[in-house]
DNA sequence: AATGAATGAGCGTTCATTCAT
DNA sequence: TATGAATGAACGCTCATTCAT
């Protein structure tokens, strides 16, 4: 059901970025292609210092090539926040698989703040170069990043019906979700300052109490 | 004694970036031209699309004046970057001068917080575009951020240690501390999303209440 | 014996485009659909927004074919302002097939007018195009050009023999040929201005009368 | 009077081109090289395989000069056809000067002649470029085409008026003005067929006999 | 004979920076 | 001190052409 959900997510996204290509099986692999290249490149260079060139060097094809399957350098910007963010849905729903419907909610925040962890430049990403998709694009990035928020946000509701956590309004439970979901992308952007006192693991573990304090 | 910081700060910041100009004051005066016009500037359109003859025009002057007073368009983001740091520090301690001593952390708290709100602008071009300062300069504007974060740790410190939250240890407290810095600069990045439900005294005071549910 | 001479020149002038394809009678066929679609899109767009992309989609099949029939997209302009001729020059002696011997030159010059504002489309892309093709090509479009004048200025020697229009030495019947000629495309270029007040018929009427004026 | 009317538009189009730059005078004088050089290139290659940095060497400065003058290649374009325009204007009315009032129409007429001959490399630039200005630009210098006909039509019936040329109504006297502008015109793309038979006075002298044929 | 993915030279344009005045 | 004209490296992108299948 998951699976059906993220296909046609797929789908109806590709549909948004024309290409010029008529093979679809060709446009999937080498728009991985310039994802995995353009992610690699702006997390060491930055948006605006990766060039279409580079790109198209380290996808491993021509400039000419690489316009064959986007129509801009904002296309490419685009194809890669929306895998970054199918990357972290399937990453987050994996994390949370086991844990859905009998599990606690500690075991859901920890999941998440791996999962956080692990993509940390990818997430730092987002944060630096969501800005300069247009705005439309901007709108379907935030639709995702919704979803997500929407799942802690139940699991805190399940978890008051339950009376863990009494007298959650909808209002709070909300807010709780957006902070989770931002402490969780904290490790992201401040690792430099945070490595010097934690290793990965701590910082994990640690900041999953303070969320289980704050909601107990 | 707090003037006398700042003052200090700022000295030592101006020397890293040196002008033609021999006159201090008018060095001074030309600079915070240059700082408001570019803070605006790439508030409405992100640095790069602020381009120096842009600055210039706003500011006021000629484009060959703005490269008396500093040598590259990196200098100038440079001192947007740490007069908005400087402004945060002002702001902060402004709001916490009557709190100091003898206030709850929950007033410290909603009083950064404000602040927060007040220059969310300021802090979204700080998440934005510190990536582009050369990495000494992001040392430089870190080194303020931990300034603001010590704070909250020996306000929660000198807290555990009067027994409102006992058991504290400094690592634990200075996660907290991050959390808070975040959780205040959350409304920046997040404002449009969540505006839908908050107002902003909303936001300032549920957010405070689970920070306050957080360390008791 | 006018089919005689256009078989010729279509021949004379296929062996100057070099094909991959043995078959010459598929030759001639993707060739028409390549010109007329080339002819639809430079009418549309101009010779240089017309890509060879929209040319081979226009007409029918690949990039890669349209390459098996023609060398160069200056190959193909060559053979879209070689049909356009070919095509004036059979209209023209269509129009003056009933009128060529006994005829007067009103009905002649009427006859190629009528012909000129039906070609107007192509007229027009005669006169803007011609310009890119090399010059060998150019000279065998301007051949074409003056065996059309030849027929006007045999018709006013004819005339000026009977004693219609005496006293016409070569030199003057020669520039004449020429002005009415142009009179008669004048329409292609003109077409806006004109059209403010006179319709095609108007047209037509009013500049054969003048043509008439001038040579009795 | 008419100096006046020629500064007047002078200065109703400069504004029509927008510059960075602020002295007017410079923009007059680089503009001027900017124009020269490009119609120079465009006589010799067309005005698409004419690049801009072409453009900026031949005008003997740099390429971001060049975009100090004017926005774009189509802002040069516009200049050089303006520029063609108003030198007809200038030229045809300095040919006019000695005739206008008590002069007959052959001088007026064998006046213009020689002005398009003269001019002959510019008209067949209007003829093959002006296609590629946008609408708005194309309409001001069709405008400016209609003050020339003008000119001739307004002579046209103080003629007949007068007697010379009895009967002529507007509709006629328009349409002969039309044939007039076109007829000189005409040198410029059909000079290398015309020389073979014609040198340039000839050329003028037999077609000004065929005008004063046509109106009298 | 037909396809269409791949190529890369070359285009128009921008903008941080310099320097003569 | 202040000006603003001049610079040119570098950018995003196009499109005629080729060639393996």
């Amino acid at each position: 059901m998951h699976k059906k959900n993220i296909n046609l997510n797929i789908n109806s996204k590709f549909k948004g970025v024309p290409t010029q290509i008529k093979n679809p099986e060709l446009v999937r692999k080498r728009r991985r292609q310039i994802v995995d290249a353009t992610a690699r490149l702006i997390v060491e260079h930055g948006y605006h210092k990766t060039t279409t060139r580079m790109i198209a060097k380290e996808a491993g094809f021509s400039i000419g090539s690489l316009y064959e399957y986007v129509r801009s350098k904002e296309d490419v910007l685009y194809l890669v926040c929306e895998a970054i963010h199918i990357e972290a849905e399937r990453e987050i729903k994996g994390a949370l698989a086991g844990v859905n419907s009998k599990g606690t909610l500690a075991e859901m925040v920890r999941g998440y703040f791996r999962v956080c962890c692990n993509m940390s430049d990818h997430i730092l990403l987002l944060y630096q170069s969501t800005q300069y998709l247009p705005s439309h694009r901007k709108d379907q990035i935030l639709e995702n990043e919704r979803c997500i928020i929407g799942i802690f946000i139940q699991a805190l509701q399940r978890s008051s019906d339950e009376g863990d956590f009494p007298g959650l309004d909808l209002k709070s439970a909300s807010l709780i979700g957006h902070d989770i979901a931002v402490l969780g992308q904290m490790w992201a952007f401040r690792r430099w300052s945070l490595a010097k006192q934690f290793s990965i693991d701590d910082f994990i573990e640690e900041q999953t109490q303070i969320i289980i304090r704050l909601v107990s």
